[in-house]
Order: structure tokens, then sequence, then C-alpha cells
DNA sequence: CACGGAAGTCAACAGCTGTTGGCATATGCT
DNA sequence: AGCATATGCCAACAGCTGTTGACTTCCGTG
């Protein structure tokens, strides 16, 4: 097996990159800077990878992962949601990775907005009472904000939240704009 | 006077470098095309503001001047909150230069909590019920998550709302985390 | 008109960037 | 063992970055 090494190389550079870009951005996050963290010489970098854009495609490749709720009860929807949001962001950065750089990087927006059209529309187009893109949209508006204040900005009252707390707030909001009657407030 | 032409290019270097930043982020935003933007040579950039860093804190110099709003009835606070932000976003870009920066660089982000805590922060100390800190915090998130799908993101349902509707969709939620008791959901 | 200072141009710098090719080394197979 | 190939390092490249200093051009004032 030749192959055995280089793939533990492959994902140390996978890892250091991941951190690299999801606390720096794409722009900051140099080859050089993420081939010092793995150990390595940075153009081992590029021959693993192709390029810096390739390593930075596939560092970002995030699935969701939504949970199915077509058994839970509607009055738990909201909350189930949530939940994972929350424990999906926490346990790994790859979506911090995406967040970060979508906002400067506009090949990372479009994925952002693929992610959302792919993986989370759908799954609460089946949970909206009508208007599924509407109400996915404005479920977007509020997840990734929170996401964006607690992960990125920092802001103070929101990261001094526990994980619990965050979904106790959150899931209202979402449970609200899934169901709630949307014309006239 | 010898200073009203030289007036005039700086505004128009900030106006430039606005637009640039607002663009592309404070990285890939170069000193060589915002001077180009504005038709004048990389050299007056750095001689009228000193550096980049300092051309880009003062295109982000924002003031969110919030209104107003103890005449208001309460029921009303969100929606004249919501209005005014929405409003105060689409008119000039200074607020999506932050934004977008606050995501890669530090010192912007800084600056974003900064904002947050000086002039956001103290206004809706007044309208919460009990924790202030809490919930400004809160309503942060649904209001920047906003300001992040439409005009960073761009995704297509949110993008696509009018100003008015945007309003009346967030204002429910505003009004909620401003007065809502939180412990018991 | 002559002068002084402001406004602007030009070329160049040092440092960093992603990327490449050549060369050494180690590793596994026969 | 000996070869082939995968793995890795080194040095260098061309291009871009922010920034600087010297030089020219313009313009209002004495």
């Amino acid at each position: 097996m030749a192959q055995r090494k280089s793939e533990r190389t492959r994902a140390g550079i996978l890892a250091a990159a991941r951190e690299r870009f999801g606390a720096d951005g794409y722009e900051r996050a140099t080859v050089r800077a993420i081939a010092a963290d793995a150990a390595i010489d940075p153009a081992m970098v590029i021959r693993y990878f192709g390029s810096k854009e390739k390593l930075f495609a596939e560092a970002a490749e995030f699935d969701i992962r939504l949970p199915d709720v077509s058994g839970v009860p509607a009055a738990e929807v909201g909350t189930t949601l949530v939940r994972h949001l929350v424990a999906r962001w926490e346990e790994d950065d790859t979506f911090r990775v995406l967040l970060r750089t979508a906002a400067t990087n506009e090949s990372a927006a479009e994925r952002m907005r693929h992610v959302f059209a792919t993986q989370l529309a759908p799954t609460l187009a089946g949970l909206a009472v009508d208007q599924p893109a509407l109400r996915a949209g404005l479920v977007a508006t509020q997840a990734l904000g929170f996401a964006l204040c607690r992960y990125i900005l920092q802001l103070p009252p929101v990261t001094a939240l526990t994980a619990d707390q965050a979904v106790a707030f959150l899931a209202p909001t979402i449970t609200h704009y899934l169901t709630a009657p949307l014309s006239a407030e």
C-alpha cells in the first residue's frame, strides 16, 4: 500500500486548511501557513490538491445532515431542528469555514446558496404551511444570523449562551416562520 | 482656497473605497483598484489617508442613527425599529462594507461589536422588559442575519422581498425578543 | 509676473502570494 | 538485493501587494 501514508498527510493538510480558513478566511489563510500547520512543504499542498481554490472547495464541503422530522410532533419540530443545527455547528468547523468565506468570496457564497437550496429548503418545504421558499428564507435569516453573531462576530451576549439556551430562544422563532400566518401580523 | 479641490478628490477616493470594500471585502479591494475607480494615482490614496487600514477605518465609519422610540406605542416599537434599520441599510452601503469585512478582519469585527454595544444595545435596553443585554443579542442575531442573507449571501427568497415585506416579517420577531418571557417558552 | 506651496504623476522598493520543476529520499514489490 | 514509484524538500519564478521618495505640473497670492 503506497497510499497509506499519503492519505494521512492529505488528511493533515485538510485539517490544517479547515482550521486556517475558518480562523482567517480565504485570502488571509495562505498556503504557506496551512503547510506550516501541517508540518509539510507548501509545494505538497499544491501537489495534493492541485490549487488553493480546489483545496478550499474540499475543505468547505459541508453536509448539514438534517434529521428526519417526519415523525416529530409539530410542536417540537422547531426545537428538534434548531438543536440539530446548533449541535452540528459546534462539533465541526467546516460550516464556519464556509460562512466566513462566503462573505468575501463569490464562489463560496454560491456554494452557500447551493447548500441552502439543496439541503435546507427541501426539508423545510415539507414543514411549512404555505409559501415554502419564503419561509425557508426567513428561517435562514435567523439561523445564519445566530451563527454569524456567535461564531464569526462573537457578540458577547450571544457567545455567552449555552447551546441549550440558544435552542430554547431560537426554536419559537423558527416555528413561527414555518407556521404562522404571514400576510397580516 | 487651496483645500477645495483636494476635498473633492478625497471624497472621490472615499466613495470608491466604500464601493470596492463593499463589493470585494478588505483583502481583495486593492489600493490600486480603488485608485483606478477614483481616476487617480495609487500614491494619492496613501497620501490622503495614511494607509489602507486608515482608509478602511474611515470608509467603515457607521452611524446607525436609531430613531427615538420613547413616544411610540409599545405594539409598534418593533415595526418602527425594523423599518428604520432596513431603510438605513438600503440607502447607503457603509454598513455592507462593515458587515462583509467583519467576517474576515478582526479589527472590523471589533468595530462591529462596538457599534452593537454603543449604538444598538443602549437603545434596546430601554425597550426590553428584562435581561437587556441578552435581548439585544437576540435582536442582533435576527437583524444581522437578515442583512447577511439579503446583502451579502443574496439568498433568492430574501432578496426577492420588498422592504415593506421584510419589515412586516421581521418586526414580530424583534418584538418577541424584546418583550416575551424567556425562561420557559 | 514671479514665487511657493499644494496636487498629482512616475518609477521603484521590499515583501508576500500561489505555483512550478528539479532533485533527494524513502518505501514497497519482486 | 534492486528497481520503480510514491513522497517530500528546496529554490526559484512571475505577479501582485502596500508604501515611499523624487520629480513635475498646476494654481492662487504677493
